[in-house]
RNA sequence: AGGCGGUUAGCUCAGUUGGUUAGAGCGCUUGGUCGACAUCCAAGAGGUCAGCAGUUCGAAUCUGCUACUGCCUACCA
């Protein structure tokens, strides 16, 4: 497939011929591996945010692992030790439910069939499914180190899971406790802040009269009445508040009221949580089933009554526990509410209150209701125990985590780009609670502690060395492990050193040249969504654990979405998949695609309806490398992408321009049958003076190349994608195929020996280039291309990845060149605009008159017959008189030999002299302006004056043609 | 309630430390196939840079306020 030089290229580009072959060759000559040479001093890592192992690919990784391998691509090109390191996370919870989900349509119970089995269940799903993402992924061209490829619970990672588990737990960093967590009672397992979504919903506010004890008069007063959004808590209540400088209830603070329902007495306490303002200003206290009011019971010593069990049903009896956690007695609840589930609960508690008299009203009341993210369900803050990361608590060393984490931040040694990102990373630092890192799930890293019969735990590497401790403590009996798994973010939080084998052992991690190089490394690229979930946490747990930052720099990104700027989801029918628009996918298939499997199937019609209007021919196979390119153009710094499917046709088009040029240039380097021409590529110190002639157009493309290298390096250190994609794009196609491509087609034609030897060096050289600048965006086409152009150009290497990365050589800027060029383009312009307000058919071959400097006219000439299609230019000192329009471009005239209607002519004249006065005011009134001229430098105060001059001047002459036309 | 963004052409977006006539792609109009490319070429129309006030010789750019809009965090039972 290499070194194919001198083959037919195919009239337009077609990726789907090249992408799969080259993806092969790359990944097995080893290109990808790990760059591990301790001679090279600069290194780069990226690590993969691990997707889920058993998830596909969605936009959303299109875009952030497009990110990614341009700068993997990038760096390696540049010499770097490069390591892109890949891997998957178990993703306990979403996989779990996922195979629940299978064994359920079998009509199988995960706990009929127990947890080993259950696991080997999942085991089997996982390497059933576990290669369909890392698969896309190489349809997207990505480059990772696949040989290094990495499972959160691989038997390694397992390892220094326990590892650092058992280190925080001896560190007094991790603890188990009985607290007021989030429960999801569908899934049954406690989850984390992070893991609950708030959602406004409708509700209602209830109003409910609790009678103060011994104060109930005959008309029925003598009550408090409480405000609350959950009545079937009052269960529960143990206290009802008010705020200690309440006027209205000062007196009775101290008091009891009677709980309706319950025929138990509670305290009215004071606690200036409470707000006067809203509401009733009486709260009724539930601290275990409410989280404010579990602050409130912690600070007043109150009680909680658990009144909800585990699956969200009302036990037959309340277990009371003490505030200081330990366990008192357990109290009857009212036997018709018994074995009702919570809302059942909470519709028979209204209905029992109003009949005994106690509901004073009902509100409509809008609420936050916090639902799980994964079951939607509404969780329920419950009492149960659970392990916790100490997030606040001080280290040996005296700081916490959280204070670590911060400080390397706010020291610079972590930059996030763009740095606006540090804010919310602090507010939420900031406001930190510990991190409850227990699940009651079965899918995930068992968590590594026994407990004795009578239930004293030991945590431990394993069960052996937790007997060998609890023996030292003089038990020598049963010790039964703990059933729960760690949260799947704890491993992620691991994964910047669980990735590179760290292990713990100092000498050993010594030996390790891949921590050595790639620990920390070099920039995390993420959406934002995941800043709490993973980024904060691998610098708590990285920092902590190994000494070292994660990673030096933090590029925050923003998500996919649709063209109307909708999130993408499948209930909304407006997912795109990447690989869609790679090889195109057919209307009923793309129809067929977002209507199977939804929650909700009444959504499919209308669904179907919207695809079809948005795409009645389905979606065009794009190829990888434009969708890349379309991802890299878009990735501009602090904003959404709205998808807009009519880039990626721009950038398809793009790939098809280079391809082109491509050809252009073959045909101009190669003879017919193939062999080369002359290109000037040998040494020049061989040859006699004169053999090579680089023309102003040759140098200035050379020069343009060097600006745009600049360019691209400034825009890769920036992580601005989408300067570096503009450069690209700009150079490639208004530079190179507009202009110099057309410059060198009269070179060519009319040139001598050398300097056809020249344009053909620099055809063929600057492509080269361009193919290296483009790669790390567009690995396939170029790839492909350089199979061809390499060879040619002189390079010999077997893979355009394996060359270096282009880098701008100040010594070929050529200003002269520039502006020599600069003034061509703008007199073949003038001659392209006379044409066009002239009316005259881009067909048809006209004469030009021009005078001016005769020499550089004379040089100008080929040029500009052929880019403004003159049929001849001829130089004269003066332009005849004639009432042609003529164009002024610098000191030339230019005037083409064609009749006229004079009144267009007039008018246009006109409206050049109108334009140019205008400019002269706007000058002049600046000049005149006092203060202008004191202060502003004097380079733009020089500025203004020459463009007044210039344009006095310009109008002058345009004014004499305007008389002259009577 | 706090925090962070966004608002530039019909659409999607650039606009680097304030400084010539605010740019690109798509779409639109007109015309065009000579050996790179109709996935193309050339010419053209189209913008009060959300609004108001301020700083400045000079503001799309800096400051303040307003409007609309998106997200994040915390919420009043």
């Amino acid at each position: 497939m290499q070194n194919t030089a001198h083959k037919e290229l195919a009239k337009s580009f077609d990726p789907k011929a090249i992408e799969s072959q080259w993806y092969a060759f790359w990944e097995s000559k080893g290109y990808y591996a790990a760059g591990l040479n301790p001679d090279v001093n600069d290194n780069f890592c990226i690590l993969l945010p691990p997707p889920n192992v058993t998830g596909t690919l969605h936009m959303g990784h299109g875009f952030n692992q497009t990110l990614m391998d341009a700068l993997t691509r990038y760096h390696r090109m540049r010499g770097a030790n490069t390591l892109w390191q890949p891997g998957t996370d178990h993703a306990g919870i979403a996989t779990q439910i996922v195979v629940e989900r299978q064994l359920d349509a079998q009509g199988i119970n995960r706990h009929d069939l127990g947890r080993e089995k259950f696991l080997e269940k999942v085991w089997e799903w996982k390497e059933y499914s576990g290669g369909t993402i890392t698969q896309q992924m190489r349809r997207l061209g990505t480059s990772p180190d696949w040989s290094r490829e990495r499972f959160t619970m691989d038997p390694a990672l397992n390892k220094t899971v326990t590892e650092s588990f058992v280190r925080l737990y001896n560190e007094g960093l991790i603890y188990r406790g009985k607290r007021l967590v989030n429960w999801d009672v569908k899934l049954g397992t406690a989850v984390s802040d992070l893991e609950v979504v708030q959602e406004e919903e409708d509700g209602f506010m209830w109003h409910i009269n609790y009678p103060i004890v011994g104060a109930v008069g005959p008309d029925g007063s003598g009550h408090l009445t409480v405000a609350t959004t959950r009545p079937e808590t009052m269960l529960g209540d143990v206290a009802v508040m008010v705020h200690p400088e309440d006027a209205r209830y000062a007196h009775l603070i101290g008091q009891n009221v009677k709980l309706p329902l319950c025929n138990r007495e509670i305290p009215i306490i004071a606690d200036d949580y409470v707000d006067k303002e809203f509401g009733t200003g009486v709260v009724k206290v539930t601290p275990a089933h409410d989280f404010n009011d579990n602050m409130v019971g912690q600070r007043q010593g109150l009680d909680k009554v658990v009144i909800l069990d585990l699956k969200g049903f009302v036990p037959a009896s309340a277990e009371v526990w003490a505030a200081d956690g330990s366990a008192k007695n357990s109290i009857d609840l009212p036997q018709n509410l018994v074995g009702l589930e919570r809302f059942a609960a909470r519709k028979q508690v209204v209905a029992d209150l109003e009949a005994g008299g106690y509901l004073v009203k009902a509100d409509k009341h809008k609420l936050k209701v916090p639902r799980g993210d994964r079951t939607n369900v509404v969780i329920e803050p419950m009492l149960t125990d659970q392990w916790f990361v100490a997030m606040t608590k001080p280290t040996t060393d005296g700081k916490s985590i959280t204070e670590k984490a911060l400080d390397v931040v706010a020291n610079g040694e972590i930059k996030f780009y763009p740095d606006n990102w540090v804010n919310t990373y602090n507010q939420w630092l900031n406001n930190i609670q510990d991190w409850c890192i227990s699940r009651q799930l079965w899918w995930g890293h068992q968590i590594p502690a026994w407990y004795t019969d009578d239930g004293k735990v030991y945590v431990a590497h394993d069960e052996a060395e937790a007997k060998e401790i609890a023996a030292q403590d003089g038990y020598t009996g049963h010790l039964k492990r703990d059933n729960d798994v760690l949260d799947t973010w704890y491993s992620s939080a691991l994964w910047p050193f669980s990735t590179l084998d760290w292990t713990g052992d100092a000498a050993i991690d010594a030996q390790n040249q891949a921590l050595k190089q790639f620990l920390p490394s070099s920039v995390l690229v993420t959406g934002f969504d995941i800043i709490f979930f993973w980024v904060a946490r691998m610098v708590m747990m990285t920092k902590h654990i190994t000494g070292q930052i994660p990673f030096k720099h933090v590029y925050v990104h923003g998500l996919i979405r649709d063209a109307e700027g909708q999130k993408m989801s499948k209930s909304k029918g407006n997912v795109l998949d990447p690989i869609d628009l790679i090889d195109g996918i057919a209307l009923d298939d793309l129809i067929k695609k977002r209507t199977t499997g939804l929650m909700n199937p009444k959504q499919a019609e209308q669904i179907e309806k919207r695809t079809r209007k948005e795409f009645p021919e389905g979606i065009a196979a794009y190829g990888t490398d434009a969708l890349r390119f379309t991802f890299a153009a878009l990735a501009s710094p602090g904003r959404d992408i709205k998808f807009d499917l009519q880039r990626c046709d721009g950038y398809r088009n793009f790939c098809n321009k280079l391809w082109n040029a491509t050809r252009f240039v073959l045909m101009n380097v190669q003879n017919e049958d193939g062999s080369l021409k002359d290109c000037g590529l040998e040494d020049c110190a061989t040859k006699p003076e004169g053999h090579l002639f680089f023309s102003p157009a040759d140098r200035w493309i050379v020069s343009q190349l060097q600006r745009t290298e600049a360019e691209v390096e400034r825009a890769f250190t920036d992580y601005r994608f989408d300067l570096a994609a503009k450069a690209m794009y700009e150079f490639v196609w208004d530079e190179y195929c507009d202009w110099y491509l057309e410059l060198a087609k009269v070179q060519i034609q009319t040139g001598n020996e050398s300097t056809q030897r020249g344009t053909r060096r620099t055809l063929i050289r600057v492509l080269e280039t361009i193919l290296r600048l483009v790669h790390p965006i567009m690995p396939f086409i170029t790839e492909e291309i350089w199979a061809t152009i390499g060879p040619i150009s002189g390079r010999t290497g077997p893979s355009i990845m394996l060359e270096a990365y282009p880098k701008s050589q100040p010594n070929k800027l050529d200003e002269g060149s520039e502006a020599w060029v600069t003034q061509l383009k703008q007199a073949v312009d003038a001659c392209r605009s006379l044409r066009g307000e002239m009316g005259i058919s881009p067909a048809a071959r006209v004469p030009l008159i021009a005078s001016g400097n005769a020499e550089q006219l004379s040089a100008y000439a080929p040029y500009l017959k052929a880019l403004a299609k003159l049929e001849e230019v001829s130089i004269v000192a003066e332009l005849p008189e004639a009432d042609a329009p003529v164009m002024l471009v610098n000191d030339f005239k230019l005037m083409l030999k064609v009749e006229i209607n004079v009144a267009a002519e007039r008018e246009r004249l006109s409206k050049e002299i109108a334009r140019l006065q205008a400019e002269i005011g706007k000058a002049n009134g600046k000049l005149n302006n006092e203060s202008f001229v004191a202060r502003a430098p004097a380079s733009v105060v020089e500025q203004e004056k020459a463009r007044v001059a210039e344009f006095g001047a310009s109008a002058a002459k345009l004014q004499t043609q305007l008389a002259k036309l009577g």
